[in-house]
DNA sequence: ACACAATATTTGTATATACAAATAAATAAC
DNA sequence: GTTATTTATTTGTATATACAAATATTGTGT
């Protein structure tokens, strides 16, 4: 059924709940080649570009909560992808050489999966949307 | 953190995935008082306006897979909220007289939900919103 | 310097959701 | 009429995420 015609067309929990599946699909399927689930990937990707970022900013950067990035920390560190050292209070994260190796790979996963939100949505059509759903973000932040 | 500001601002995936969570919590707030969780609210909400409605129906309607409409229907069956009646392949579900009872205090909820997202994006914004993802939820339907 | 508050992270537990396989019934093919 | 295919639903299992409480460290007021 086409989402404008469901019984709950006009109501946002079901249409923004429906897009969050729909490009976490998009967004899987993307991500699929090296195998990550795609919170993990972009978690490993921030640890790259920012090596020893801690995981409370990496909490900010991917709006997750601490506890859900402890959860992919560890199944990233388990892998061998990243490593954690602690120092009082404050946990740093960095990646390992594996990882590293995996980033030029990495990358192309993200090019491919703007390539397809904007083959399917339009390039400006994607880009407004972001930009409107962030607005929109903005003002629920509580 | 703004979403704006976010590392991957650009990026439709965090984007829809924060929309999402943040209208969820909204509207886990605005269920709270009845004590369901959205999911569980519509789908009773809607078996209450269409009794002896199928699993598959609703599997469409509130767009989620059948095997957690499964799921829903089984916690509400346990509540004595909803009672399923198996003929053949097909199942129905029926509101049992103490959803029933529940149905205006529902009502009010679900309205409520729809006042706090307009006081808070604006009354014509939520509607633009709202189109313009289920514009992009149908181009993204596979 | 001691008690108390604030901060960063982790842990225990719970929820929502999905996929893939299993089941069961209806329909079609021959 | 029996076999094969399709359809509807359920079940087993896995994942992602969060909340609240626990832990540990640092900073503050007096």
């Amino acid at each position: 059924m086409k989402s404008s015609n469901s019984r709950f067309s006009k109501c946002l929990y079901f249409s923004a709940n429906a897009l969050a599946r729909k490009v976490e699909k998009l967004a899987i399927e993307s991500w699929k080649k090296i195998g990550f689930s795609p919170s993990h990937a972009y978690l490993l990707l921030t640890v790259i570009e920012e090596p020893g970022v801690q995981p409370g900013t990496l909490a900010e950067e991917l709006q997750l909560t601490p506890s859900t990035i402890t959860r992919l920390i560890e199944k990233l560190e388990a892998q061998k992808l990243l490593v954690r050292t602690v120092e009082g209070k404050v946990t740093n994260v960095y990646p390992t050489p594996k990882a590293k190796d995996l980033y030029p790979k990495m990358r192309i996963c993200v090019n491919e999966f703007y390539k397809n939100c904007t083959v399917i949505a339009g390039v400006e059509e994607t880009g407004r949307m972001v930009q409107s759903i962030n607005k929109l973000n903005d003002k629920l932040t509580s």
